[in-house]
DNA sequence: AATTAGTCCACAAAATTTGTGGAGTATTCA
DNA sequence: TGAATACTCCACAAATTTTGTGGACTAATT
């Protein structure tokens, strides 16, 4: 499962886009609509920003807003960045790979079928983007 | 991620599923010939009796072995067992379902893109059984 | 200079994960 | 029957991660 952070952090990404072209939105408003915890979600937004999904603004008329186009963003790295791996074992990982103590790669069973599993779940990740998180 | 918990149980698993013709195993040989701590295999164990996966033999020549043939026990069921929801989000799962607050699930992109994840995963993993996770 | 709004850092509560210890029970076999 | 073997059960504990909160600070606008 994707922790509440992930789904804040998708949340919130589905109204920025939504409002992509009304400029800066203010984080209490997204709180507001998205009902995520406030000071919570400032630090979820701060960190999309150090990944440059987000920028921002201060002062008067300030806010967030993404970087990017909307449409340019694919899911998987924002689930990659949030969340963390998106394969169900780190030895089958492309982004945060490790060994496998125990089992010859090769010859593992449980790699190949986790394998199938993570190329199954890229291949809906990796071609969705922020468009897809839009209410219709 | 799957937990530790659960990777240790994938290996414990598909050792007894290799030695499935051999009658009775000992904890402590799992334990040592696939690393996994002791107690830790032990509760792990014993969860995986209670739910019918596993049976157990006390005394002399006792130990661990299959409840029932390795085939017949998908690696879906095992997942969900002892780690928890195969979905990404709560308000898509089949057998761990929550109601999601702030959305139409009628209406949210986040809610179509991750029931495609489920489904690509579950066409997976519902058609795989233990036997698929001997090395070969 | 006052107001607005994001920034930064540290900390803390809660939950979950990952174990460990030890007494008890069932089974076998001599 | 008793000694050895091996699983059972329960409670607790350490470590990590998740989910936040508080408060001082900085930047921008008017």
């Amino acid at each position: 499962m994707l922790s509440k952070k992930s789904q804040y952090a998708f949340k919130a990404l589905g109204y920025l886009t939504e409002k992509y072209t009304e400029g800066p939105i203010l984080i209490s408003e997204i709180a507001k609509k998205k009902k995520i915890p406030l000071k919570f979600l400032e630090n979820i937004l701060l960190e999309l920003k150090k990944a440059d999904i987000l920028d921002s603004k201060k002062g008067k008329g300030g806010g967030y807003f993404l970087k990017k186009s909307p449409e340019k963003v694919k899911v998987a790295t924002i689930i990659r960045l949030v969340n963390g791996p998106i394969s169900m074992i780190p030895c089958v990982s492309l982004y945060f790979y490790e060994r496998c103590k125990n089992c010859n790669e090769k010859h593992c069973g449980l790699h190949e079928m986790m394998t199938e599993v993570r190329d199954a779940t890229l291949n809906i990740v990796e071609n969705r983007t922020l468009v897809d998180l839009v209410d219709y």
